[in-house]
DNA sequence: CCTTGACTTGAAGTGGACTTGAAGTCGTAA
DNA sequence: TTACGACTTCAAGTCCACTTCAAGTCAAGG
C-alpha cells in the first residue's frame, strides 16, 4: 500500500467537511476506523470519505449515529462495498426516505388545505379529521428533531374554540 | 367567560398529546400563556391547543422553539387569528416546507442515480458531479438535526477510491 | 536546537428540548 | 381529620451530536 493511499485526519476534514474532533468522535463511535502511525497519528484509507459521505447522508435521512452505525456495518470498513451489499443499504434508505418525504407531503397538504378553506379558527377542519386523536397515544413520547415516521401529531383538526359538545 | 371555557393543564396535555412539563416549559419561553386559578393552578383558553398544535407542526418543519416563538408572535395569545393572519404564516410555512421536500427530493434523486448506475465505489458519480466540492466550506458547521437547506453536503460524487490523479 | 504545525488524549462544556425530582399547596371526598 | 390527586416551583438531570480545552507528542524546516 502506497503512503498516498492514505490520508490523515486534516485532509479527510478539509474534503469531507466535517471537523477533525466530529471523525475522532465517529471513530470513538466505531463508525470509522483509522490505522496510525508510528507516531500516533490516524491515517485513514481513501475510501473513508465514501463512508463519512454516507454518514452524514443518512444523518439527512434522520438516522441517529447509533442507527448509523447499525446500518454501516452491513458495509465493509475497509473497502468498497459490493454491489449487493450497497443495494441493500441505498435500498432501505430509500424507502425511509419516501416515508419521511410522504409525511411533510401529507403535511403540506394539511396546511394547503387549511390555507384553501380559510377556516379561521380552524374549526372547519373538523371536517376533514372528525375524531378525537387525544388519548391514542401516551406522554412523553420521546422525538428527535427530524420527524420520525411513527411520531404522531394532531391535526389541525378537532382543536376547536368551540366547548367540546360532542365529548365521548 | 364560563369555567367550562377554560382547561387545565391536565386535560391540555392529554388532548395535545404533549406532557404537562413541556407545556409549562414552553409557557417558561414564552410560546403560550396561562391564567391562574385562585389556588396558583393554570389555567387555558380552549384554543390554546390550536396553539399548540401549531407549536408541533412548526416543529415537524425544522424551526427551534425560538424561531416558533418568532413565528407565533405575529399570531394573537388570546384569541383565533384573523384570515390575513393566519395566511402569511401558514405561507410561510408552505414555503419552508416545499424547500424541505425539494431538499429531501433531491437527495433521493442522487440516492435513486446511485443505486440505478451500480457505481459500486461511486466512481461514475463523478459524472454527475464532477466538481472537488472540498474547501468551499469551513469546518465547524454546527447544524441541528433537521436538515438546514444551507447545508452542504458533499455528494457521493468525488469521494473517489481512485487515488487523486486530478489534482487542481 | 528551536520552532511550527499537525496531530494526540481525556475531560468538560454546549445547545436544544425537554424530563425528573423534591418539597410544597389546593380542593374535594371519606 | 386525613388522605388523595392534581397541581405548583425551582434545580438538576438526560440525550444527542458534537466542540473546546489543556497538556502533551512528533516530524520537518531553519
Amino acid at each position: 500500500m502506497r503512503a498516498d493511499d492514505v490520508i490523515r485526519i486534516g485532509e479527510v476534514a478539509e474534503r469531507s467537511g466535517l471537523a477533525a474532533s466530529a471523525l475522532r468522535f465517529y471513530e470513538s463511535l466505531g463508525l470509522i476506523r483509522s490505522d496510525r502511525t508510528s507516531g500516533g497519528g490516524r491515517t485513514y484509507p481513501r475510501h473513508v470519505l465514501r463512508r463519512v459521505a454516507l454518514i452524514r447522508i443518512a444523518q439527512r435521512l434522520g438516522l441517529t449515529l447509533e442507527e448509523i452505525g447499525e446500518a454501516l456495518a452491513i458495509l465493509p470498513a475497509d473497502r468498497a462495498p459490493t454491489k449487493a451489499e450497497w443495494a441493500k443499504l441505498s435500498r432501505s434508505w430509500r424507502r425511509r426516505l419516501d416515508d419521511r418525504i410522504a409525511a411533510l407531503e401529507a403535511l403540506r397538504s394539511d396546511l394547503t388545505g387549511c390555507i384553501g378553506c380559510g377556516c379561521l379558527s380552524l374549526q372547519r377542519c373538523r371536517l376533514y379529521n372528525p375524531d378525537d386523536i387525544a388519548s391514542t397515544r401516551g406522554p412523553s413520547a420521546r422525538y428527535l428533531l427530524g420527524d420520525h415516521p411513527e411520531e404522531l401529531v394532531p391535526d389541525l383538526a378537532d382543536l376547536g374554540d368551540a366547548p367540546s359538545q360532542g365529548r365521548r
